[in-house]
DNA sequence: TAGTGGTCTAGACCACATG
DNA sequence: ATGTGGTCTAGACCACTAC
């Protein structure tokens, strides 16, 4: 259970700085000081710094010092949930339906690239009411093993999960009024606000996937933190 | 312009696995390997692969050596707009407009803590068209100085990023149709889709601020992205 | 059990920005 | 000018685990 001493000497720098005793703009002991304190070599106690740094919780500059960083507010981590498992944390029964599945000619509005695409329309139920309605497609040049899945119970997203390594996504998140097939779909009335999410996956500069789910917005919503304590 | 050792050999290893050339699940060379490579120290070594793994594109097991990892689908970094540098970034003249300012009594609901909150309303602008509007709750308890702020330019979201330093924050997206005073302040019709952010702010344990923020969803929209390049 | 990564040392030289 | 962090070396011992 003894933790390493780069780890010791960060935790306790961590600790006083999200505790406040450290306030934003904080000069931080030198290496010097903390090569004394901690009775170490310096890479030691560089060690910490540099995680606290990389952390984005201390800023360093060369011949003043270490000092404690300001928040940034640019960016935050985005849970992005697997509709199954989110629907199962509920406690309720997930359920995939499958409406509708074709192929089509290469687009690239849809997904970049050349080579048909797999659409694949359908519904994800919790319980057995409607939750979100999905209209998927994905490129049959990148995936061709994919033309033999059956997806009657199977969500293709869960598929591609399993089976399918990404290095890139992108996310777009906008609210829409529901239209004709899709408040059908969602067993909502027509102009009922809904949460959209778009997601596009690339294998380096190769094409994945393109896929835009429908959630009805007093259902749904998505959640983001941001935390100097990464731990989950 | 010459790199240091560690990070030309942390970028090598991070480009071949970027393009593909090492798929997940791939055994990178063991450290003493890529120290006769380089021909270098182990620590310099140590040092790139440590970034790497810091970064989630490299999993290391002990006796069995370093290993590309799989990406994981369960976050995305979610880019925080400021509004009026997205406004501008668009090349409109930004401005907020503060329409009420009142001090309320504590509510849980709203803040943890105790002591009164002051409530800010107020419509950001987009060339002088609405974008959003925003409805916003301050802990006098943890701000005290911003009871003398004026908040007839600037906005209230500016002045506390500029001023009062936090550490953890979560956002809350959702869907819903413009009502009553939110249309009416948005200048769309009721019952439009609009997109719903909320944000709590904490320092520590203390809360310091809630926002609800309404957008027309078919003129905004939220962007989050993943790419082991984490560089922008 | 042998090979791997994890940690640490006690030095060194350098670049850089600030006082 | 000087003290700071940035980098790097050539070793060492240890823990873990896959072989």
């Amino acid at each position: 259970m003894t933790l390493p001493l780069h780890e010791r000497i960060r935790r306790g720098l961590e600790a006083d700085i999200l505790s406040g005793a450290l306030p934003p703009g904080t000069r931080l002991p030198t290496e010097a000081e903390l090569m004394v304190r901690y009775d170490c070599a310096r890479m030691t106690v560089s060690k910490a710094l540099s995680a606290l740094t990389a952390a984005g919780l201390v800023e360093r500059r060369k011949r003043a010092g270490s000092f404690v960083a300001r928040p940034r507010m640019h960016s935050m981590v985005l849970d992005i949930p697997d509709l199954a498992a989110e629907v199962a944390r509920r406690g309720q029964h997930y359920r995939y339906e499958m409406i509708d599945r074709s192929i089509i000619a290469a687009d690239p509005a849809l997904i970049a690239g050349k080579g048909e695409l797999l659409r694949v329309e359908g519904v994800h139920h919790a319980d057995d009411r409607p939750l979100a309605v999905e209209d998927r497609y994905i490129s049959l040049a990148a995936v061709p093993e994919i033309a033999e899945v059956e997806f009657t119970s199977i969500s293709p997203g869960a598929w591609l999960l399993a089976h399918v390594p990404w290095t890139e996504a992108e996310l777009r998140i906008a609210a829409v009024a529901a239209q004709g097939e899709v408040a059908l779909r969602l067993d909502r009335p027509a102009g009922t606000a809904c949460l959209t999410v778009e997601r596009r996956t690339w294998r380096g500069a190769e094409g994945i996937t393109f896929v835009r789910q429908h959630f009805d917005g007093n259902d749904y919503d998505l959640v983001a933190k941001f935390g100097p304590s990464r731990r989950d």
